[in-house]
DNA sequence: GATGAATGAGCGTTCATTCAT
DNA sequence: CATGAATGAACGCTCATTCAT
């Protein structure tokens, strides 16, 4: 007996996710995914459900790739201005390189797959670190006051932004963009 | 074409918003524009040629519409941060009551209804203003230096976390919401 | 406009019995409908919601067929004898020169497309001049009592296996034939 | 083979019987008589060539257990009325407490899986008995004459119906049913 | 212009069957 | 022998599009 084998779904999502920054969630279908990945379109069925189950696995491991890769680095006891940082630049990076998983984050949140209650409830604890960073900002009098959640807004809202840009005229990551960049960043939340 | 077909097209394309808003480019189905629209399916080819054709008249009269409601009340004489405030609390209102049309313009710019010629050269001039009033604000030294376009990145990046953040805790948009929110935006880019 | 052609449903209906005349209800394929019908797969669909409202409006068409021939020529006032005659020869008749609309009725009854509520139902009153006739036979003490529905059992299953019979090695269905076997039939049930 | 591969040929058969009462040969699928079974997909092709080869050994076997069973306790000697009497009480038992194999038959005769060379040449010597019990009782002026085979079928065609009727209101086999309904047969059938 | 029946390609999915382990 | 992953054809069904009315 064959074995199944598990980095064969890894195969299915790198395949998926360049298919959605090609077409989007809209021109992603199941024959798509399994040519792509060099597979027969019924073997896609052994490893999901269905559709709507490889979309939220992916959906899942996207979130969480984002989540571990942005606070490499990062520590609860940096200054609060070198933690954001570090946050930032991560950021930055993952998301100019990673661009099909942006595309594919925000085509699922406004798509028939995204059923809050599997979705969602599974967003929040990755983003818990950065959360406490921003806590204690305030609390040190280092950030201005945020109850609206303003700068989270402003910091995934930005990095998503630049990262479209940059996508479509390919440029660099230089140390001068990253300084600049922060510097909006950072001077918007400061208090 | 005759005024009539004019209010008809209206409807199509609201029909079309409403439900993307709802289930995504991913679902949209001429059938389902027929239907929201109260014609038969055929009356659609009428005045589109095909899906496609609907779809990219829709991006063009979108990205219109917003590109006109955020410069109401804006005049190049306008101080800077005045001017940008207008902006600002002119993108937020838009965005934020016309939510299914930034649901739209997201998916647009990653499906494959968006053929790079067409699409992306209709994009710029309506931006202009804008563009212009930054440009005096660093000649003025009033805004920071930015070659990279950052301005417009954060501003468009904050208002759509914020719309999106709205959307689903629909929040009001309060004179302090407005305000404060502002004040991030004004602080990360004044020089 | 093409008018929905309702005679386009007399056409599926005979394909579809044609069919399961050949294949049974287990090789029965909404392409195979529409092949032997002579229009396009998707055609079936403006007609019917689904395979299995195809075949439970089939269902219900050939029960009120069968209902309705079996008693041309007989009336609640013919003799018992006369009466059960009349019923016996339509039916022999109608169940020999329609022998695919009885591997219908056979497999539909044991198939996941029976579902109780709405087929069973439906059958009962079709016989209802039958079930008088018989309870007046035994009131008027020519037929034996029969209180659990030993008679319409013996009467289908007989006209059934006949059926299958004469289908497979195709003989005609004399006078003769016809007598003899009514005789099985009445020497049975009366008193 | 060895033993132990025919107790696995039981069990498939077993399986494949229970589903086909459930979901009617129509939806028997490899997969399912696996799953019953307890058995991988792939070691059914052990057993058996494909699902075609399967399904004509189960009536093979089917047909055979039915002949079997009938004419248990009968013998040529017994006299002609009680040999018959024999033959329907052992029929009643059997067809109402295997319902399943009923379906089966019924749906096998109008099937895909039935191709006429083998599956009816099968049937005829399991019934001799009968077909002797029969003669003689003509040969000796106790039945009617019947060239058109019209007692098996009465026989069986009544045996089938009552079989379905207890079925879906499952009532007794009482002494009373089983007397009563044999009166009916007898009185067919007798001279 | 407007309709919606008709088309057939293509979707998501399942199935009979094979074969590496 | 037994397994179940892999295959790809074929299913039920929907869709974009056409065209007779």
């Amino acid at each position: 007996m064959r074995l199944k084998d598990e980095q064969k779904i890894d195969i299915f999502f790198t395949s998926t996710l360049s298919l959605v920054g090609k077409v989007g969630l809209a021109g992603l279908t199941m024959p798509l995914i399994a040519k792509q990945s060099g597979v027969a379109t019924g073997t896609l069925y052994i490893y999901f459900k269905n559709k709507d189950d490889l979309i939220l696995a992916l959906y899942k491991k996207v979130k969480n790739r984002f989540g571990a890769t942005i606070f490499i680095g990062f520590s609860p006891e940096l200054p609060v201005e070198e933690g954001l940082r570090v946050v930032w630049e991560n950021s930055l990076r993952y998301v100019v390189s990673n661009f099909p998983e942006q595309v594919f984050l925000q085509q699922f949140m406004a798509s028939p797959y995204k059923r809050e209650d599997q979705a969602v409830a599974f967003a929040r604890p990755v983003m818990a670190p950065l959360a406490q960073l921003l806590e204690r900002g305030q609390r040190e009098g280092l950030l201005k006051a945020d109850e609206e959640l303003l700068v989270p807004s402003l910091l995934f809202g930005f990095v998503q932004q630049i990262a479209a840009r940059i996508h479509h005229t390919p440029a660099q990551l230089s140390k001068a963009f990253m300084d600049s960049s922060f510097r909006f960043l950072w001077d918007a939340v400061r208090a």
